[in-house]
DNA sequence: TGACGAATTTAGACTATTCTAAAAACAAAA
DNA sequence: TTTTGTTTTTAGAATAGTCTAAATTCGTCA
């Protein structure tokens, strides 16, 4: 069985070779998306390789073997199932989950999550429209999501997901109601700061960059 | 914030100073109940000193300080509650849930226990018949339990709680029909093994002194 | 190619928790 | 009160994970 700490290594190298699809994980980006010092991701790393969980060769980055891959969406999986409890049936708020989910994610027991699965009518994507994989690990591919911020002038979109799902920026969607099932049309393109106007079924707004890198929709 | 080591061991001396009621709980009966060594509950009785969650002396055992049993209570708490959700929203049987609270119990989130007690309606037993601290610690007092054990002849009971949770014993139980709610009388009691015959609404049944001493009762 | 700055690894140390083996304290009987 | 067996504590060591500081390697630019 694998610790807390091994379990979140493993989650954060699968994020982060998901979407920087290139080779090796560097030992840098996975300090830094963890809060800690290369050289304990190092230590961590050799470990890892021992136990068959990445390849990792000096200098050279991680990557997850298939072992591993398994493991983290293993772990991905309960995380955003619990999401979904927490939000559908204990109320709480989008911005509000993360911080619990990744507790709740490191308990241990396979009878749990299919039941938990079940109990929640078995979604296919947590609060914040991530694709939940299902108990064999596979991932919906899902209609392809684009960034706000790749939009062509008149574009429409629904929003169907965020890059970032920190408490902030979540907060932030709810306040100006930017929130998943919205739909928004690119009305105008600012060159000179990146930011956008948006035209919505409650009016136009106007997002900075930040916000249109962060926002996923699909193109309608 | 205490770590799930420490949490444990509150968990347990706050057990048994409460079925052995007397002054200082030994180091020898923490040992066994955590599987562990005797030199390593020395060790940790000594940091939870430094903490200020026991009073302890060498050689002398330990108690829980209120601050100790406030952090014990809130524990046995979130382990309740989560019992009552696994049984009645995930449909465990009351032998499949104690292993999986043991580890939610160790979940770092005010929020998330109030609006889990909401959830589940409040419940003040969990499904062994176990009180269930309200968010200030309190324990409801409830009518007294009776071992079975104690029972004089003709005397009958409702049972509502069990001494000892193990999956063995529940299992016992559910196979012979002696659950939460059921009423039985003592028709009999041999006194060489100590065994007890007693008599449900199904029929007549014997069970052994060690079934005796963990049957809880409210007579009637 | 060589040199510089950034990225990465190594070396050595620290904390929390646990263990084994040995020493010390206790308790109860003779 | 002395002996003896049990309980408890101490001493010293191991493991997992982390850190700082120093050394090494990499990649790129002149």
């Amino acid at each position: 069985m694998a610790s807390e700490s091994v379990e979140n290594y493993l989650k954060c190298i699968y994020a982060l070779q998901r979407d920087a699809s290139d080779r090796g994980v560097s030992t840098n980006a996975i300090a830094e998306r963890l809060d800690t010092k290369a050289s304990s991701v190092t230590d961590m790393l050799k470990k890892l390789r021992e136990r068959g969980w990445v390849q990792y060769k000096k200098y050279k980055g991680a990557q997850l073997t298939s072992e591993g891959e398994r493991m983290a969406l293993a772990i991905v999986r309960k995380h955003r199932l619990w999401e979904v409890f927490l939000v559908n049936h204990l109320h709480f708020g989008w911005d509000e989950v993360h911080h619990i989910a990744e507790q709740l994610e490191h308990v241990d027991s396979e009878a749990l999550v299919e039941r938990l699965d079940d109990f929640l009518g078995n979604p296919r994507f947590d609060p914040h429209g991530d694709p939940i994989p299902d108990r064999n690990g596979r991932l919906e591919e899902g209609q392809q999501r684009y960034a706000l911020d790749s939009f062509e002038l008149g574009q429409a979109g629904l929003i169907v997901g965020v890059e970032d799902s920190s408490t902030e920026f979540l907060q932030y969607l709810d306040s100006v109601r930017l929130t998943l099932g919205v739909k928004v049309e690119v009305v105008n393109r600012f060159a000179f700061d990146r930011s956008v106007m948006l035209r919505t079924s409650e009016g136009d707004r106007q997002v900075s960059h930040a916000v249109a890198r962060n926002l996923l929709l699909r193109k309608i």
